[in-house]
DNA sequence: CGGCTGATTGAAATGCATCAAACAAAGTGG
DNA sequence: CCACTTTGTTTGATGCATTTCAATCAGCCG
């Protein structure tokens, strides 16, 4: 069985997703004309480190870990995506191979939209240029946030960001429970430490009733709690 | 005495900046008019981390840090700029407050460009847009790899990276002397460790005979075992 | 000549990684 | 459906890289 099957779906119509919505209706029946969508299961591999992409991905399903492989094979998470986010854009647009890789973490459906796509739409739009500038932007300045926790704070503020972060992005459901499954070695991973230290960590915190574990189910019991042992900025 | 002067220069064109070369002959000349530059002194502040900008700059001449405040007050180098980059770009096109201080390291001369300017090449010429992006996914493409760097290497392997991408950045003079001056501690801080570890590793480096001291004048003499020392990626 | 900032060295404390082993869960194939 | 393999989780023990604290020293400037 090939993990890396993916099926086509349905057409999907990416009218409505808020990163297009400065385009024209005419530019917007072209997208949809012009885009592909799939729909893929977890664990699939969309790109790797190095490869040479033919255009980007709108997900419409689904949830797209980004990461890096260091020089020990070691991953480190940049980022995850979810509906309406777009990725593999970077490379793009810079017109070089991908500096990450990206992987479904569950099932997931993405629309590939060809970069002769993309090149017209920035040709033609300038709404949508600044758009994508902003897109860019935004996450310039996580990746700036990151690095300085990374470089400054503890694992043990760390790891409380990173799910309070997680928090913010995928959101609780009706039993403040975290809506994104991830093991432990990935929460290591967007942490950039060891899946021990993650482990130790997590239960000092359920001891501290900050948070509750069943399994990959993480339910935030205490926030403001967590929100102080995250020790975050004050603007 | 005020640390932060600044003295209006002789007006410096922009005109042959690689990052303005898709402008028409027009716009050029707008550019030029509307823009302002100014001569800063050592130290100067240029903006800080909350603050709300009118411009961006490109820096014509000298040094220019760009940094964070983590919480506890400790400072993380985020990048250098140099004569042709430009800076507060991301804040400006995200119409949000700075996330970053900058600060002149050396004597510098920088030109203020209004957000107004700024808005209309954006709308006017794709072309500039296009590059405008290209420059930002570099920065972004350095931060995922920094990252990583900070995440997964030792402060040895990372000491000698940023060794690296100095003299990479700002060359070396005739007799291999990094040709930008920083104090241990902003060598610390660009690495995300304290000082005096450090201190301790630049004279491993020199006993190892990587490099030589004389103040903040460094001096690589072995460059290939350097760059082993900093175990970088394969490609 | 003080006074200040930056550099250096030493000693002690510690946070975190690493290694090892056992366990649990989940998927696979006979 | 059960044995088996694989993958992920957990806990303990140990070692080490790095931080922190403290004190001294060097250089620079008004």
């Amino acid at each position: 069985m090939n993990k890396n099957n993916n099926t086509l779906t349905e057409d999907v119509s990416l009218t409505g997703f808020r990163f297009f919505q400065s385009l024209t209706e005419d530019e917007m029946k072209s997208l949809n004309n012009e885009k592909v969508c799939s729909a893929y299961k977890k664990g699939s591999v969309l790109y790797k480190e190095g490869s040479r992409l033919t255009g980007f991905y709108c997900i419409t399903r689904g949830i797209v870990k980004i990461y890096k492989t260091g020089n020990d094979g070691k991953e480190q998470i940049i980022r995850f995506a979810k509906k309406g986010d777009i990725i593999a854009y970077r490379s793009l647009l810079s017109q070089e191979s991908a500096c990450t890789s990206a992987k479904t973490i569950e099932e997931a459906t993405l629309c590939h939209i060809p970069y002769k796509t993309l090149l017209s739409l920035i040709e033609r739009n300038w709404k949508f240029s600044l758009a994508m500038l902003k897109i860019v932007c935004a996450e310039l300045k996580e990746a700036n946030d990151y690095i300085t926790d990374i470089a400054q704070k503890t694992v043990r503020e760390r790891l409380a960001e990173v799910l309070l972060l997680l928090k913010q992005e995928f959101d609780l459901d009706s039993e403040k429970t975290l809506q994104i499954s991830l093991t432990r070695e990935e929460l290591a991973n967007m942490v950039g430490t060891a899946t021990e230290s993650i482990i130790r960590l997590l239960s000092e915190f359920k001891q501290d009733k900050l948070i509750d574990l069943q399994g990959r189910k993480i339910r935030i019991i205490n926030l403001p709690a967590l929100t102080k042992v995250a020790n975050l900025a004050k603007y």
